[in-house]
DNA sequence: AATTGTTGCAACCGCGACTAG
DNA sequence: ACTAGTCGCGGTTGCAACAAT
């Protein structure tokens, strides 16, 4: 049947030369897009609006992040597929830089496959041959909640419920059960690979106003980039050993008995390592009034910094 | 070197949702 | 309430690059 918006005119279709590349990024820098039906002929492309859009979102986009996957990415990638399913849309908003196209691929091309190598079923994550009562009632649960905004409102609220009533033990990745201490932002969960769980999620406390979490809340609370921030015994630093021999256990970041990490990315984050992979590698982890300190904690250092921030919180 | 098979990924297709008139 | 235009999404296709024979 053909595009509504190109089906009157006769459009090139096919690979994008640079050429066209170049046109479509000068207008769109220029102009932006607010209708892209009439980009193509504003641009000088015979193209339709949609090639066009396509072409700018999955490739031109200046904030697109290229090259391969890293492992975070991932499990990410997987985890969030365990939850919502094909929704690479959704999925990609936890990747930033990553496109639906993007993931999907990558999903189609390598992750399923090396689900199935393991023995995983890659629509659910868990063994094949162990199927689970709780599996069906998420999946009952996911099918309910057909819309896009289901994970907006639901995940994020319930997810730690929601990925404890799935058993993933057969996948290698033990989920935590809910504990009552919070940490981290919406975006975040914690689970560990097979340590002692990290506290779930919520967040509450840290948006409540209340001022010892308000008070590192610095960065804006937009939609998948809110701040994740932690207070940390500074001291639970000394000696902690990063899987990727960085080491943050610099005594001159322990000035004051709480000393404020404050991690800002994109929100999405994990509470613990997964395969030995430093758990927070991909943030820009910041000591206040101390340089950047760009690298990772394990998984230990992270557990004992939980534990002791709930006690002193929380009395836990 | 030539042919065939496989893989990864860019682009297309069709549908449903949304919106303005 | 209805319709047409547009957008966004997920599934699928086509093809270039690479690997295997």
């Amino acid at each position: 049947m053909g595009h509504h918006c190109c089906n009157k005119q006769k459009v090139r279709r096919g690979l994008w030369s640079p050429e066209e590349d170049e046109k479509l990024i000068r207008y769109v820098t220029t102009y932006g897009h607010r209708c892209w039906s009439s980009v193509p002929k504003e641009a000088g492309l015979q193209r339709c609006g949609k090639s066009c859009r396509l072409r700018w979102i999955n490739y031109l986009r200046p904030d697109l992040k290229r090259g391969s996957f890293s492992p975070q990415e991932e499990r990410i990638i997987i985890d969030v597929h365990n939850l919502v399913g094909n929704r690479w849309a959704q999925i990609a908003k936890h990747l930033p830089g990553r496109t639906d196209n993007e993931v999907k691929n990558y999903w189609n091309s390598c992750i399923k496959k090396k689900l199935v190598s393991q023995g995983l079923d890659p629509n659910t994550d868990n063994n094949i041959s162990l199927p689970s009562a709780n599996s069906t009632a998420l999946m009952r649960e996911k099918q309910s909640c057909a819309n896009n905004t289901w994970i907006e409102s639901r995940e994020m609220r319930e997810l730690p419920q929601l990925l404890n009533q799935e058993s993933r033990a057969s996948s290698g990745f033990a989920i935590l059960p809910p504990t009552p201490p919070i940490l981290f932002s919406t975006h975040m969960r914690a689970f560990s690979l097979s340590e002692t769980p990290l506290p779930c999620l919520s967040t509450e406390k840290e948006w409540s106003g209340n001022s010892l979490w308000a008070s590192n809340t610095e960065a804006a609370d937009l939609e998948g980039q809110r701040p994740l921030s932690m207070f940390l015994e500074a001291a639970d630093f000394d000696g902690c050993n990063d899987t990727n021999s960085n080491r943050v256990n610099n005594s001159s970041n322990s000035e004051s008995d709480l000393s404020v990490v404050n991690a800002q990315s994109f929100g999405y984050g994990y509470g613990c390592g997964y395969g030995g992979v430093s758990p927070f590698e991909q943030f820009d982890v910041d000591f206040m009034g101390s340089p950047t300190v760009t690298s990772g904690f394990s998984s230990q250092g992270i557990l004992r910094n939980v534990r002791s921030l709930d006690q002193h919180l929380w009395g836990t």
